[in-house]
DNA sequence: GTCTATAAATAGATAGAC
DNA sequence: GTCTATCTATTTATAGAC
């Protein structure tokens, strides 16, 4: 991918922006972002964007908004594949949350960023918080019905996904067996005992 | 803090400098970390920095080690007031890491840094080392003493403390009545849920 | 060991031509 | 809607005076 022309702006420059940005962060980190490497990147001048994205920040709330529609995508995969059980289908998110990171890196940190907060942009904010909705309809059947215990457990579980996201970002905790499936299964098997310690 | 002169390098700028930039990625996060800024802060030459250290990553390595080192005495004392039971002790640790967070901030996420993994600085990596060898003591008496399980609790726990701190720092799930200690117990109590669940 | 001065990148953003 | 050209700000880092 990267070094490639890319020119596939056909009459859609605005989609390409959000997927080279999108790209971009997966592959070279936050601190790579920037309106001026995806123009580069993109072989436009860096003047162009500023047609489709007022600002920096408001292209990055597009990526971001990408990536959360995109993890909600593999949650919602990991969550059919669980089977029947509530507390295995939420326990399935965890891992969800971690391989999609080993997938996309940085993207899945800019979702949920307090520098992004502040711009109060609409797709991005809906975006996570039809994820969140989500995952609490998931820890209220997990837990029985009960609504405090479904925010505890929800409040666990993220910090819990969010934990493994960010070990594995920093490449810590690297041992040779520990592959992408392994923390997933890992992560999984945490967000089970957490289920069972408030169900 | 901010904006008031300091220029107290009495004879020992280096020691200035960490604490100018501790305190710096405290207030302002580490997008706002850098050589030229710390240097403004303390009222200095931007040149003058470059005596005490190579580059502006060798003096993030320094501030991280600084916060590793009081982040493991935090921990030291949420352990000593945790009382005598194992899995209290064990459990205590993430409030450390959640009450730690709260006041350094960003200086929290560059202790684990994948950025500065690529330095090899000594003084980092024995911080970072000294930290975890605590960690997975603690973890062992909790589980009784095998070796494979305090492992894998060591792991779920250090992926849960640094999941509270994520969503703090993103000041995600910032309802009313979750002040910092209300996180702290959280934490508290999900690491003793993941504790009893490998005992 | 600290300073002034400066070089070389890079980024964000805008004006105005086409 | 895209381009060229440009401005401004900022950073990292170095050279050389004191």
């Amino acid at each position: 991918m990267t070094g490639t022309a890319r020119r596939y702006h056909h009459g859609d420059l605005r989609a390409a922006l959000i997927s080279t940005g999108y790209d971009l962060l997966a592959e070279h980190g936050l601190a790579a972002f920037s309106v001026a490497r995806v123009a580069r990147e993109l072989e436009i001048s860096t003047a162009s964007p500023y047609r489709h994205f007022p600002d920096r920040d408001h292209l990055l709330a597009a990526v971001a908004t990408r990536a959360a529609e995109e993890l909600a995508a593999e949650v919602e995969r990991a969550v059919d594949a669980a089977g029947p059980d509530p507390v295995d289908r939420f326990a399935a998110t965890g891992g969800a949350y971690v391989r999609f990171a080993a997938v996309r890196g940085a993207g899945f940190n800019v979702i949920f960023a307090a520098e992004l907060r502040g711009l109060h942009d609409e797709a991005l904010s809906a975006a996570g918080r039809g994820l969140m909705d989500r995952l609490l309809d998931l820890a209220r059947a997990a837990v029985g019905g009960d609504t405090e215990r479904s925010l505890w457990l929800l409040e666990q579980q993220v910090a819990l996904a969010h934990g493994y996201v960010a070990l594995l970002a920093d490449g810590f905790f690297v041992r040779p067996h520990q592959t992408v499936d392994h923390l997933a299964r890992q992560a999984t098997e945490a967000g089970r005992t957490l289920a069972r310690g408030l169900a």
